[in-house]
DNA sequence: CGCATTTGACCGGCGC
DNA sequence: GCGCCGGTCAAATGCG
């Protein structure tokens, strides 16, 4: 019995796109595992910090900014994410095997040092942005500890030139896929309008909050949060899933302490 | 030969 | 002051 073409193509597009989807839930499941860690050292971080009353900078991946409480006019620690506001970091699905610390984003690196770091076994590798010769951007590539086939690029810095379309190809290519992105945006690779990967500001910096932000950055960055979560939301099983994972991951965890 | 990558040395920040 | 650690430098090396 023979199945008409049009179905057939339509069936080969489904399990692509069933394909794709499958690469994204990884990224994303990734994702939740990286915030799980960082908000489980966060709570403990919080924990110390509340016991000793001292506000201090923490070192590693928590930090606490000092922010007047505008009620009590007091003065209040909020935890964040280590990433800076004009940082940001995306995971890259590639082959475990590979270990050239490629992510095609659509700019030309110039590796500059490699260094294993303390709590990863796997090498970080330090690039330069060089197809400006003044571009200030850096990125930092290691593979990923939660999950070794995701390649984790910290972005650090603005590019101050445009992106090269002939490289720009890149995140739907077989080695390189499903990325997700966390945390500051409007710079480096999310300004690419090639690449379709799921970008998701996680970033919990208390920037807005305390008033020292910069304007356009945030309404940039809002606009961008918008037109994401309106694309998502219009997928009722994702907005489901994902609803169903960060409650998964949060009860995973003992809640900070309340004073 | 020119450019990119590798890799050990060096530097600065931080905690003790 | 010392040691640890992440980040950067720069000479050596490789490659087209």
């Amino acid at each position: 019995m023979d199945v008409p073409s049009s179905v057939k193509d339509k069936v080969e597009g489904v399990e692509a796109e069933l394909e794709q989807l499958q690469k994204e839930n990884a990224a994303l499941r990734l994702m939740l595992q990286v915030m799980s860690n960082k908000y489980k050292m966060l709570s403990e971080a919080y924990f110390r910090e509340s016991n000793s009353q001292v506000p201090t900078i923490c070192r590693g991946l928590t930090r606490f900014d000092l922010c007047e409480d505008q009620h009590s006019h007091k003065n209040i620690l909020i935890p964040q994410l280590q990433l800076a506001a004009n940082s940001s970091q995306v995971f890259v699905e590639t082959d475990p095997r590979d270990e050239s610390h490629i992510v095609k984003d659509g700019f030309q690196w110039r590796k500059y040092g490699q260094k294993v770091t303390k709590h990863n076994p796997f090498p970080r590798a330090y690039f330069r942005c060089s197809m400006a010769p003044a571009c200030p951007v850096k990125k930092k590539v290691q593979r990923c500890m939660e999950d070794k086939n995701f390649l984790m690029a910290t972005y650090e810095g603005r590019h101050n030139h445009e992106v090269n379309p002939s490289i720009g190809q890149s995140l739907s290519s077989p080695t390189s896929s499903a990325t997700t992105s966390i945390s500051g945006f409007p710079n480096s690779v999310l300004d690419n309008p090639l690449r379709s990967a799921i970008a998701l500001d996680l970033n919990l910096s208390s920037e807005n909050s305390c008033g020292n932000g910069n304007d356009d950055d945030y309404n940039n960055k809002r606009s961008m949060e918008d037109h994401v979560a309106a694309s998502l939301a219009k997928d009722p099983s994702f907005t489901l899933a994902l609803a169903a994972a960060v409650a998964r991951s949060i009860t995973e965890h003992p809640k900070p302490p309340t004073n």
